[in-house]
DNA sequence: AAAACTCATTCAAACGTTTGCGTTATTTTC
DNA sequence: GAAAATAACGCAAACGTTTGAATGAGTTTT
């Protein structure tokens, strides 16, 4: 209704001048007590209250950082930026969010609209198919450093943290070679993905420190779609040797190759063992869950992205004279679940 | 690195004044076109690009509007967030997130940042067990309205989205009628939440409309949490004369009670049938999900409740002479679930 | 050839806050 | 009692942009 108070204001008020009314609200030591308290009790009155964005535009920042992340109806980024999102709040960051639902072209419009509104900060998770980074090196002119996590861009001049699945992925297929199983078959991901790489590590460090060929039919991919991950099923059974367990991308892809198991009359964990990855609640809710995923601890990835958000801002330029970057990788750790 | 270009660079490089550049940029016709080309091309070459911050505080507007949920590991409000996020992003509005975890204090505290931060408008889906609305009504000094969604409070001088659930449940009821259950469960939720009174009312409803008593010992409530819900499936099913089918106030509540209902050697859908409400995307991953769900249109939700804002943040004044409210309530719907 | 008009540009204020420096008036020091 | 120190406050610039009003030069009208 009425214009909220301003330094201005409370001045003509009191007959002093703006500078007065400014020291005396921070109680500068300058200012006289009768003085200060009378603007202090006149701002109570009026329901004073500094004009952030006036503070924000003089000192060149926003206590605000964005966070670009695919989907939130992704269990595991709605927990990742719930981490940032709390550790931005403990040194009153806000977080300005926005997903890509994996298109680079909306990601790259997001970016866009995040650097108008000087963000001091941006944390994100990549598109699934952005090939594309050049504007994020952009952002170096704002000076508004840009911190990836997860899924990262192949250039290792950035900050990052991810989460490394080899450890994970190795326990898992260790895990099922305890179990007595010979034939273990992996459903990746698209290739483009840094994480497909790694999983594929992990798999083959396990299977030859057992002494397991590996046998690249076992091996599938899917595009992480419903209909690519029932693809890779319907590869893997068709076999005429087909797994007897199925290390799975992510939970999701596990939620899918499970019902398409089912579907096709496969006992659950017992003709067909299934590991996963990311280790996501909903699979604490499934009556034939995997046997075990891998933890890729998206809460800490948030909260370290953020931490490493908050170095930079406040030592970011003596960082950047040395051309260090903060590097931080997980171990992910396979994790059983109790059905 | 470098400062960004702004305007006084151009004018100073150029030799002509501030306000020539404005307005050569904004290609205000009393401009020559050499001296405009001019402009344009050093900004070019200097990447300018206008200081929002500057704009806004000048403008007093920061073409962003604050989103507080309770929690986005809900489906629900993920899903709600994004219909906001979408309809925000085609009026190049950006969100600023936070969630109150169900914690009052919290919300609070978000709704202070996010008026310090002077987000052009607030959409909120209450905590819990919100109840002091005070600070909400203070953003009205400040300029900034409220759009409630889904979590509403009880007074009626609000602008709000909600989802009517009476006729989602009364089809739920009947549906499980139509099927032969004669005894029939409620697991509602907590007493201080509307949502709760209005399953109650389609429950009572659907059930008198099809002559069948109501028995109080039916209707048990959980506090939401796994813990309270299986107490609820506890009580129900230690009747003398338990239900053959139970209705429950969310995804949430049907997964936890399906599991204890499983555990309990029930087969579901067959001894026990369920019923739920949300009709999340989870649902459909499980092998005995609820026979059915009562869709809450939670995107659509977000989407209105957006849409609201931008008349408010465009006819406001207008709108708030006249003491009109936007209150907007969907229509509930029953959904089948096919495994 | 003076008056009227057009065109291109500049001036200056405004938004709200912070802050280095300058200006008083009062008090302390020798 | 004059000089020095201190206390209390005001002035003005700065951040980057927009915009109404003013200025000046050149062109047309009469």
């Amino acid at each position: 209704m009425t214009k909220p108070a301003t330094l201005k204001e409370i001045a003509r008020r009191l007959n002093v001048s703006v500078s007065t009314v400014s020291r005396a609200l921070h109680d500068h030591p300058s200012i006289g007590l009768r003085t200060r308290t009378q603007v202090q009790q006149l701002a109570q009155e009026l329901n004073y209250e500094p004009n952030k964005t006036a503070i924000f535009f003089k000192q060149g920042k926003t206590f605000t950082i964005g966070v670009i992340l695919p989907n939130l109806s992704e269990e595991f980024f709605s927990m990742a930026i719930t981490g940032i999102e709390q550790t931005a709040l403990k040194h009153s960051y806000n977080v300005l969010m926005g997903q890509s639902h994996d298109l680079p072209e909306l990601e790259k419009r997001i970016t866009a609209t995040m650097k108008d509104h000087r963000v001091d900060g941006l944390i994100i998770s990549l598109a699934k198919d952005s090939k594309d980074f050049e504007h994020f090196n952009q952002l170096d002119k704002y000076n508004i450093p840009v911190v990836f996590f997860d899924r990262i861009p192949p250039q290792k001049t950035a900050h990052y943290v991810s989460c490394n699945l080899r450890p994970g992925i190795s326990q898992a297929a260790q895990f099922l070679i305890k179990k007595g199983h010979k034939r273990i078959a992996l459903i990746n991901g698209p290739s483009s993905l840094l994480a497909t790489k790694e999983r594929m590590e992990g798999y083959t460090a396990a299977l030859h420190a057992k002494k397991i060929k590996i046998d690249m039919g076992l091996v599938v991919s899917t595009d992480l779609s419903t209909g690519g991950t029932e693809d890779a099923m319907k590869q893997l059974l068709a076999l005429k040797n087909p797994p007897t367990a199925i290390i799975t991308f992510n939970d999701y892809v596990a939620l899918d190759a499970i019902r398409y198991a089912r579907r096709h009359n496969k006992k659950i964990n017992q003709d067909l063992s299934f590991v996963s990855c990311a280790n996501l609640p909903i699979t604490h809710y499934l009556d034939t869950p995997p046997l075990a995923s891998v933890e890729q601890f998206p809460r800490e990835q948030g909260e370290k992205a953020m931490e490493i958000m908050l170095q930079l801002l406040t030592r970011g330029e003596e960082l950047k004279q040395k051309g260090q970057f903060f590097q931080t990788e997980l171990e992910s750790r396979l994790e059983l679940i109790e059905p």
